[in-house]
DNA sequence: CCATTGACTCGGA
DNA sequence: GTCCGAGCCAATG
């Protein structure tokens, strides 16, 4: 496990239900500000065996990252029950539901 | 060491 | 608004 990784597991982790991040904002917070691909990566590779709110974490688009066909409305779902409101398209308001604070 | 891989991001058309 | 290309970074084989 890498400082970098570690970090990124960490805010992941430290995200409150009905709140969401993009993954810019992490890869910022954890010290590397360009490096959203790795945080993808990271998710991808820790969601296998560790439990994490992957759902909490979308694109700089506000939506859903994932295609129709992937587990896309296993996380809308997964928000919705945490009171964050998607929208037909995995839209989601930022500015609503970002989560900036940390820790 | 080099090449590949990713649920990304940004800027321009 | 959408689509596309180039940039970016760290982990992996």
């Amino acid at each position: 496990m890498t400082p970098f990784t570690e970090k990124v597991v960490e805010i992941i982790k430290q995200i409150p239900p009905g709140k969401v991040m993009t993954y810019g904002q992490i890869a910022g917070l954890a010290g590397s500000p360009r490096a959203a691909r790795q945080v993808v990566r990271i998710l991808h590779s820790m969601s296998r065996k560790h439990k994490l709110p992957w759902h909490r974490v979308i694109n700089a688009k506000g939506q859903i990252a994932l295609q129709e066909e992937d587990p896309f409305e296993e996380q809308r779902l997964n928000l919705e029950m945490e009171g964050v409101e998607v929208g037909i398209h995995g839209k989601i308001n930022l500015e609503e539901y970002r989560w900036d604070l940390e820790e």
